[in-house]
DNA sequence: TTGCTCCTCACGTCACGTGAGGTGGC
DNA sequence: TTGCTCCTCACGTCACGTGAGGTGGC
């Protein structure tokens, strides 16, 4: 390759792997243009534009909208371009965010479908469980007559504000068995799997049932809690946290959410 | 809020944190409709609508294109949904790697513009350096008269094999002081700044000298480092790495390029 | 002559975003 | 009556992707 030989667009487009098509639309728009068009409107590029285009590569990888490239091209310097990567940046800091919960949200769903696949929903069971993030929201008032839409929206503005995607799965936090025997489809709060939660579900040993139906009904579950513990000499340890592992994102018939009740178990003392 | 209460779109739209116009969008290519046009053609969307508007924001949060969801939703059980997800996450993980070399490149760029902009031109300075990873290319040859740019062209085809996004700075790697003296514009070797890289530019004391101009010509700082050395009593250890802090992304002027070449050095013991 | 390269023109895609112009409910 | 809500229709955006139909070089 001599340095004034000239590059047809296949060429250059396979030495920078740019294709042809882009190279044309980059003409087309003015933001890169080849050297020479020959007598028959051929582009020819030369080698230096292989780095030049390196330029335009930079930039639209890092997300700079192509009209801006093209003006970047009459007029830059070091300045001008420090100053449109550090507004670019916030924008990729924001992307890099949604993708990080669009990754986090699908394995979550991934892992409840799976759970919700292969639950044992005859019987309770006991389970070591790991620790978990969630996002707790305020205290529900159930002040509408026990419907949970308008606490749950309340939630959802809450979680929102704090920069919490709804994507993720939502549960039932209730403060205690108790609170769950009472009423068992009045959770005290609701929360969030997002990671991006600050409070935790302790890892240990759970008490894990399973029931089906649209959000709320517990079915008979809150007494097979009670008649397990006694017959086992199990005692309930902090909150109970329902999760429905299958709900209107993988099953299309509501008569058919799995609803998952887990408690952290001890053994009774003996007197 | 009754059961049967049917809410305004507006109200909708506030409830779930979904726009108006995406609501409307959703109902005409069908794939989420309310439950009732009213006789004056508004919509109506029921409270269990909130919940099952998930199912959408779930998937279209993990880039599930609309037409597919709206398959999804005449047809959908927990085994389809996890084959849907699972075929999405890889989606998802390129989209995340790219993001995340934007989001390196963008660092990188910030840091070299800076760099250029505070350099110190005139003369050699002693500086600790941070280790670096590098991917260091295949040798060259030179083969086509001492021009870069087939020895380049290979280069960049290597790593894009390799997976290394090209839009990372690339730089010239001499085996030793000795190499960078003979030739000084041609380098052993080229080497992309990609964090993907396996090799190292090791942490340590360097000495460092800048100079202007297109690729390759490094006018007197070869010299330069030899006069340094020799009167600083310092041996050059290791590869000589240039870089061009300021390149075709930030300065419009080829003349204007600012080439960084640093090495790393030793104070030289004495007999 | 043949197949390859290159060209232009035009329309499609994806998930919105915007705005005009008009109706209807409290 | 007034301002608010809602409607449809239509066109714009962004960075491509696709394909038809035709020319030109070796």
């Amino acid at each position: 390759m001599k340095e004034n030989e000239l590059l047809s667009i296949k060429t250059f487009s396979e030495y920078t792997g740019v294709k042809q098509h882009i190279l044309r639309h980059y003409d087309e728009i003015g933001i890169f243009q080849p050297v020479v068009r020959g007598e028959n409107n051929y582009r020819y590029y030369s080698p230096q534009q292989i780095t030049a285009l390196n330029m335009v590569n930079v930039l639209s990888d890092t997300r700079v909208l192509l009209r801006e490239i093209g003006e970047l091209q009459h007029e830059r310097s070091p300045e001008i371009v420090l100053d449109v990567l550090q507004k670019h940046e916030r924008g990729i800091d924001a992307e890099l965010r949604k993708l990080h919960d669009a990754y986090a949200i699908i394995h979550m769903y991934q892992h409840l479908i799976l759970e919700g696949m292969l639950a044992n929903e005859k019987e309770l069971t006991l389970r070591d469980m790991e620790e978990f993030p969630i996002f707790l929201g305020p205290e529900n008032t159930f002040s509408d007559e026990g419907l949970f839409y308008p606490d749950f929206i309340e939630f959802s503005k809450y979680a929102r504000e704090h920069g919490i995607n709804m994507s993720y799965p939502v549960g039932g936090w209730f403060e205690n068995m108790d609170a769950f025997i009472k009423s068992p489809s009045s959770p005290t709060r609701f929360f969030s799997t997002s990671p991006r939660g600050t409070e935790r579900k302790p890892a240990g040993k759970y008490l894990v049932g399973y029931t089906r139906g649209y959000y709320g009904p517990m079915g008979d579950l809150p007494e097979k809690f009670r008649v397990y513990a006694a017959e086992n000499r199990l005692q309930f340890v902090g909150p109970v946290f329902v999760i429905y592992v299958l709900d209107e994102v993988s099953e299309k018939d509501p008569d058919n959410y799995l609803a998952q009740v887990a408690v952290q178990v001890m053994k009774k003392r003996l007197r």
